[in-house]
RNA sequence: GGGCGCGUAGCUCAGCGGUAGAGCUCUCGCCUUACAAGCGAGCGGUCGCAGGUUCGAACCCUGUCGCGCCCA
């Protein structure tokens, strides 16, 4: 919205009207947030729509010209009435069956964003911070206790030391106090696993909070909170009832500051002291990050609503981890090995899902609390809508029995102001398209579904949050399998991101490449592998395209279109035979969620079917052996050409649709991507010929184009032209295949333009070329002399 | 630090217990009436490294190095 219209949302600002102009539509550039132009929260929503509608066209245009398959009668918008509907009703049901619940609790927050954070949407990185060695004085007087901080301005918010229970430096302090400098506030020295003893000092303070840790410490040690970071990340601005008179006034200094500021004012406080006791020493340390933030997160205490994940126990839902991870062994990931990164995460769950979002733009939570007589808010006092009357916008909806005059009033009621985060209502994707609740026949046809189709980034977010609502309200799995990509890399195998200026877009692509092509290389990766963009591999998939376009056109050319009639001859049953044990790997290999071996497999056969089956019969079938041979290698090649399209259709939909709609649409086939996939036991049966005796050896295309390229060779290295003549040439093949290789002599003969061609078998431990085939004893018409 | 994945021809990758493969690149040829946006032929690898198991290892086991991702 910043770049594209150059506004920015600020939800004080009243209503502009109808008549609100951006001052930008289009590509703005990076608009700078000083130039944005604040605008009201409704005409910011308005146009995130109208924003949606134009990216949607674009989108749809987009897959189309993919060639994706999609219903698009069945396209919906998160933001979109039916969408917010089935993510309130979801939320209301999770909150009857106690799924959903509401806490005051420590939590992630982004300063920057001014809104709490989701375990999901946290990212670890680097942060530059500095070591202080600071002192504590014992309270008996004793000498001091020097703990290691990076984070000093929180003084003011230690609440204990921890160590390590077996720490051997600490054991006469466990029970004792110490006085904090500066500040001068008695504080209990404490004992907890997850103080770690090889890590600065070995005992650290406690705060309220500075991280995770603190937050545990503070649960399992039952310590007061005293928070001292605000919301919008500076230090609170009243002095804390718990400092003494002598730390309230060192805190005056304090409030208000940023954390940066109030660090140096800290340390400067320390240093005078005496109580710092070395320089900082800088380090790098791992800071918690919002995924889009730059600031590290705080963490401060706030009412939020959370959904039950498994990540924290509760009465009723004592198994829900368990049950959780069970559902990801229930599930198919492909590939396999993507599983554990779900049962990790699932594992590792620290805490349930924060759901509530401080945003001015989302599906509301659809609540209401009653205001009590004299005025308070009562947040355990929840008023929620009926299910018919979603989707509902408490800030100016009303709930059930109330009017507007009583929003706000003692008595009355106040709208929750949050919304859902993304993911709660992504998560109800299946649930959405098949209509949960509003199209029963629909939602019993697709539901559970069979396919998740995403990447593997976000497996601990949109797959992990999908299972969690199914298992809630379906007691079931979402879909029976996930298929799990992995990225696209830039030319040089970076990850493309936005930021880097490395994002290739696609509509360039497809105009440059066609769709065959795009569609070539995208089919060239396999399921969880990154793939780097190669613009060679879509040249490579153009060209099959085109090769399928011409070859189809030579083949119908030579009255090669009814693929029904009897194949007679061997060398055309063995083609047939060959494509047979290709639909059959080609289906294997798609079943087992392998399209690139398919697709390897179907274009491997489909090169040799071109270069040696049909440079072999191409006289024949203009009828060199006469009619009953020539309608031999014109059923075949019709039948060839009709199983390799619906076999090469999924990948190059555009190409082989072209071809069909030359020929097989004609004969009421309609469309090759509605047609049925191919088997391989008709294609068996006509290989085996049940009139000629006996099965054709589907090797024997091999063997013989092992022949056609050994004249080929000949003739390559005496460089000259594949159309210069043979005088004769000898054929060496396995013994069992001489009869059959004969009965195909005369094709070879003629695709070699051999005049005698003997066919012979191998000696017994005599030169064995690849299949057992040797070509010999070629010798070429003399060149005709230069005129 | 832990987990997962990957290291095979110049490049991109397949093969995962039985004599090293494909495509691209490169070299040399060929206007052959479907295609020169094509066709034919060829060069090219001690399968990261070191041990072990086996009659036999790119493939199984152990260790090690390097790269990537996820989690601490």
């Amino acid at each position: 919205m910043q770049n594209y219209y150059g506004v920015r949302c600020d939800p004080s600002l009243p209503y502009e009207g109808e008549g609100f102009t951006p001052p930008h539509s289009g590509d703005a550039g990076s608009v700078k947030a000083a130039d944005q132009v604040p605008v009201s929260r409704r005409t910011f929503v308005a146009l995130c729509e109208q924003l949606t509608a134009e990216d949607e066209k674009e989108f749809e245009a987009l897959w189309r010209r993919l060639g994706l398959s999609v219903d698009w009668s069945l396209t919906y918008s998160t933001i979109g009435g039916p969408a917010r509907a089935a993510s309130q009703r979801m939320f209301l049901r999770d909150l009857t069956r106690g799924a959903a619940y509401q806490a005051q609790a420590p939590g992630l927050w982004d300063v920057t964003f001014q809104t709490a954070v989701a375990q999901a949407e946290l990212e670890a990185r680097d942060y530059p911070g500095a070591y202080h060695e600071v002192a504590f004085t014992r309270a008996d007087g004793e000498g001091e206790v020097v703990i290691e901080t990076t984070r000093p301005e929180l003084l003011p918010a230690c609440v204990a030391l921890v160590a390590h229970p077996d720490d051997e430096r600490y054991q006469g302090l466990f029970g004792t106090t110490v006085v904090s400098p500066v500040f001068g506030v008695e504080l209990p020295v404490l004992a907890h696993p997850a103080a770690e003893p090889d890590k600065g000092a070995g005992i650290a303070m406690c705060c309220t909070f500075g991280d995770l840790t603190d937050v545990t410490w503070w649960r399992d040690l039952d310590l007061p909170t005293r928070p001292v970071v605000a919301r919008d990340g500076r230090l609170v601005r009243e002095v804390p009832s718990w400092l003494p008179s002598a730390g309230a006034a060192a805190y005056e200094a304090l409030a208000g500051k940023t954390t940066h500021s109030a660090r140096v004012a800290v340390v400067d406080a320390l240093r005078e002291s005496g109580a710092l006791k070395a320089d900082p020493k800088p380090t790098q340390r791992k800071a918690n990050f919002f995924e889009k933030g730059d600031k590290p997160l705080e963490i401060v205490t706030s009412r939020q609503w959370y959904l039950r994940n498994g990540g924290r126990s509760a009465a009723g839902f004592e198994d829900l981890r368990e049950q959780l991870l069970a559902r990801g062994r229930e599930l198919g990931f492909h590939p396999d090995f993507m599983r554990v990164r779900y049962e990790n995460w699932v594992g590792g769950l620290t805490g349930d899902w924060l759901v509530s979002r401080q945003r001015f733009f989302g599906v509301p939570i659809p609540l209401w609390y009653r205001v009590s007589a004299s005025g308070e808010v009562s947040y355990d006092d929840v008023l929620v809508p009926s299910e018919e009357s979603l989707p509902v916008d408490p800030s100016t909806d009303v709930p059930p029995g109330f009017t507007e005059s009583q929003r706000g009033e003692p008595g009355g009621f106040v709208g929750e102001t949050d919304v859902f985060d993304t993911w709660a209502t992504s998560s109800l994707t299946p649930q959405i398209a098949a209509g949960w609740e509003h199209d029963p026949e629909l939602f019993a046809a697709v539901f559970p579904y069979d396919l998740r189709p995403q990447g593997q980034d976000i497996i601990r977010t949109w797959l992990f949050s999908t299972v969690v609502r199914a298992h809630h309200e379906h007691g079931s799995l979402p879909w029976s399998d996930a298929a799990i990509s992995g990225w696209i890399l830039d030319p040089d195998r970076k990850k493309m991101s936005k930021s880097k200026g490395n994002v290739v877009t696609p509509l360039g692509l497809l105009e440059e490449h066609g769709a065959d092509g795009v569609r070539y290389w995208a089919a060239s990766a396999r399921l969880g592998t990154d793939a780097a963009f190669e613009v060679g591999q879509m040249k490579i998939g153009r060209r099959l395209a085109l090769k399928v376009l011409n070859v189809a056109k030579f083949a119908l050319s030579m009255g090669a279109t009814d693929p029904t009639a009897p194949v007679t001859e061997a060398l055309d049953r063995a083609v047939l035979g060959g494509l047979a044990s290709v639909v059959e790997t080609a289906t294997a290999a798609l079943e087992r969620y392998e399209h690139t071996a398919a697709l390897q497999a179907v274009e491997a056969f489909f090169w040799t079917f071109c270069d040696d089956y049909v440079e072999l019969v191409k006289e024949r079938a203009y009828g060199a052996q006469g009619e009953e041979a020539a309608a031999s290698a014109r059923a075949a090649l019709a039948r060839s050409l009709d199983v390799m399209l619906r076999l090469l259709a999924p990948f190059l939909p555009f190409a082989t649709e072209e071809v069909w709609s030359w020929w097989r649409a004609q004969d009421g086939e309609g469309s090759v991507h509605t047609a049925s996939w191919p088997a391989a036991g008709p294609l068996r049966e006509a290989a085996a010929g049940a009139s000629a005796g006996g099965a054709t050896d589907p090797s024997l295309l091999a063997v013989v184009g092992r022949g056609l390229a050994g004249v080929r060779k000949a003739k390559s290295e005496a460089k000259v032209s594949m159309r210069t003549e043979v005088v004769t040439a000898t054929v060496a093949v396995p013994a069992g295949l001489v009869t059959a290789v004969e009965a195909a002599a005369a094709d070879l003969a003629a695709a070699g333009k051999v005049r005698d061609l003997r066919v012979v078998a191998a000696a017994e431990g005599g030169p064995a070329g690849a299949d057992g085939v040797t070509v010999t004893d070629v010798e070429l018409v003399p060149p005709a002399p230069a005129p």
